[in-house]
Parts: structure tokens; C-alpha cells; sequence
DNA sequence: TTCGAAAAATGAACTAGATTAAGAAATGTA
DNA sequence: TACATTTCTTAATCTAGTTCATTTTTCGAA
């Protein structure tokens, strides 16, 4: 069994990869083991590669100019962590994106992928269908984020994402989920009462 | 000139169609006229097409249990206006999408661009390049909502989209910016004070 | 196994922004 | 031109969620 297999198998989920295909894309992957707490994209460098999360968890954030922390992203397992606007445009980040426990990466190289989605075609197709995807989720959240309280945008969550609702720390959730660390033991603890 | 120059042009912005590619693109264009407060897109109807604004404006809306209306999307000349979650996934809209003046479109039907993606590689770069656009300012779009207060996420809009901001009626926009039209007419009163 | 630092919980005072309601202005329509 | 409907304004009241200061718990490292 192929070392790849997972990221194949998530590509093959939408498209059917021919084996030269596969092994195109397969040549370009390079992976890495990142600690808990460590940097992959920080504000001033330019975001270089998408990053496919075979093991392990990361959220990318925010830092405003009070210092607060906004996590614009959570992702685990089968799951890319890329700061788009940084990668699509090639400019300089202005979030970070941290591991959230010790976890193992593929990355895809900016200069190796633009151009190897415009020789394959189902390359293309996969990108295009799983940015649509997301594209939509986004939109999903923008609707909660303007027309949900901040309980209703905790439930919500938690029955989306049972298995990362109590994986990542309090503070990261909350500011995910737009509301004070404060508030959200608030919400946890009136639910634990009744 | 060709009465599709606009959305050819458009495509071209991101990838070089052969003369062939953008008859096959064309031959699949239905043109309408669309009159103000008429609707393209309404909940437990299918989203079918991909809709390009050639003329006038639109916007998304979400109808809550409450009756209270929430705006995901605002567009005008150029853009594109879909319920993105009823399109890729061919289920039933949750929103509606409004004409807010009288328009002229173009539409796409999924039937017809789908097989059209996977025929025209070209195509499917250019709807993944300009959705990943789209996303990466949808993530913006939900930095701001969760980081910024309600008077500067309104002075971010006037600055982003001078042309639109006094175009869409008020109580649109404030339900766009997530915050009740009586507060953005607070805030704009104390602007003009100033 | 204990220590120290980070994270979570608690509670009280405070505020941004919502809600309500009523009137004024603008806009469309006959 | 006038009437009806939609949109915008103003001001008072109310509340969801923040802030800040303190205490308690958790957890990784030695």
C-alpha cells in the first residue's frame, strides 16, 4: 500500500486519477513532522505549499492589532490547511496557521501544483470541486456568524464537529466561534447543569 | 462584438479560450431580464444555473424562523450570483437570490456546464481559479464579522466597494453587515455629523 | 511526584448593539 | 396630484456578551 494513499484517496473521492497520473502528483509531495505549537505559515512569508493533514490538527488565526487572537480555520485529519489569499496571490501572509498537537504533513509546493493543474485536467476538477465545497461551508458560516447567538453557533458546531468540539483547547474554540473564552464556559457549564 | 464579450472577457481575465472553447461556452447561454424584486432563486427550489450579472444587481438572502431577512451576498455588474450549497449538491436552496434593480443575465445551467468542465479544461481553471478567489475573500469576510465592530466592518465595505455601498438600499446592507438597519443609520449619521 | 506554567472557571461591573415604537421622508403608482 | 407603501430617522429601554480581576484546574517537563 501506497504512503500516499490517504491524499489519493481523498482525490479519487471526486475524480478518477490515472496511475501516471497518481504518481505525477505523488512526486511532488513532500512530508513533514510538525510539533505542537509550531508555525507553518506566519504573517510576512508568503504562503508557499497546500498542506494536506495526514495526522495530527491545526488551526489557522489572526492576530489584530490588540493582540487578540481570531482562528479562522480548524482542520484535523483528510483535511488542507492553506492560507488562501496568501497562496492564490502569492503575497504575504497575514495569519498564522499552528499545530495544535505534534502532526504529520504533505505539502504541495505552489510552483510545483499551479503547474501540474494545468497538465491534468481531473487535478483541476478536484481543486475546483473541493473549493466549491468549502466555498459553500464558508458561506454556511457567515450566515450562522450574522444571524445565530453565540449558543446557537456553539450547538451548531458541536453537532457538526463532535470529534473536534472537545479535542481543541477552550480558547481556540471560542474564538473560532466568535465569542469570549469566558462565554463559552458560560454556555459548557449551563449545559452541564441541566 | 459579440453579444457574450462580457463574460468571455471575464473568463479570459484567468485563461486563454481557443475560438472553439468559447463557441461551446456561448452555445450553452441563456439570456433573461430579471425585474426588481423578482426572484432567480427561492428555498425548496433547485439552484440550476450559474448566474452571470451582465447588468443591474442582486442579493442572497437567508429567511430565518423568525422572519428576520440575513444577506450573504451582494452583486452587481460582472459577478456571479449562485446558492453555491443548492448548486454543487443539485438539493434544494435555503435562500433566495433578489434582483434589486432591473437586470439582464446570463445563465449557465448545471446540466450543461458540468459535462462542459470536464470537456474544457480551461473551464475547470477558470471556475477553480475564481473560486478560490472567492473563498479566500469569504474567509476574510468571516475574519471581519468575528473581529471588527459593526461601525468598522461598515467603513471596510464603503472602502472595498465605493460604487455599491450607496447603490443597495439600506436596510440590504445593514443585513449584509450583520447589524439591525437602525444602528447603520446611527452610524452614518454620526459620519455625516463629522 | 512534584513543580511551574498554561488553560479553564467564576463572578461582578460594564457596553456595544438590539429592540421597540412612532414619526418623517422618499418612492412608486393610479 | 394625491395616496399608499416602503425606507429612513430618532430616541428610550433592554440584554447578550465583554472585560477584568481572581481562583482553580490541568498538564507537560524534570
Amino acid at each position: 500500500m501506497n504512503q500516499y494513499a490517504s491524499i489519493l484517496n481523498n482525490i479519487n473521492r471526486y475524480v478518477s486519477l490515472t496511475k501516471v497520473e497518481e504518481e505525477k502528483i505523488c512526486s511532488i509531495i513532500k512530508t513533514s513532522t510538525v510539533k505542537r505549537r509550531q508555525y507553518i505559515i506566519q504573517p510576512g512569508f508568503v504562503c508557499q505549499s497546500r498542506t494536506y493533514i495526514v495526522e495530527g490538527a491545526f488551526r489557522v488565526f489572526h492576530l489584530d492589532e490588540e493582540g487578540k487572537e481570531h482562528t479562522v480555520s480548524i482542520g484535523v485529519e483528510d483535511w488542507f490547511v492553506t492560507d488562501f489569499f496568501s497562496y492564490i496571490n502569492q503575497t504575504p501572509a497575514q495569519n498564522y496557521a499552528e499545530a495544535l498537537e505534534n502532526s504529520l504533513i504533505f505539502q504541495m509546493h505552489y510552483e510545483d501544483i499551479e503547474p501540474l493543474c494545468k497538465e491534468i485536467h481531473n487535478l483541476s476538477e478536484y481543486f475546483r470541486l473541493t473549493t466549491e465545497k468549502a466555498f459553500a461551508h464558508s458561506r454556511r458560516r457567515v450566515i450562522s456568524s450574522i444571524s445565530l447567538t453565540a449558543e446557537q453557533r456553539y450547538d451548531e458546531y458541536a453537532a457538526q464537529y463532535p470529534h473536534i468540539v472537545n479535542r481543541v483547547p477552550q480558547y481556540v474554540l471560542a474564538s473560532y466561534l466568535g465569542m469570549s473564552p469566558e462565554f463559552l464556559s458560560k454556555i459548557r457549564n449551563r449545559k452541564a447543569q441541566s
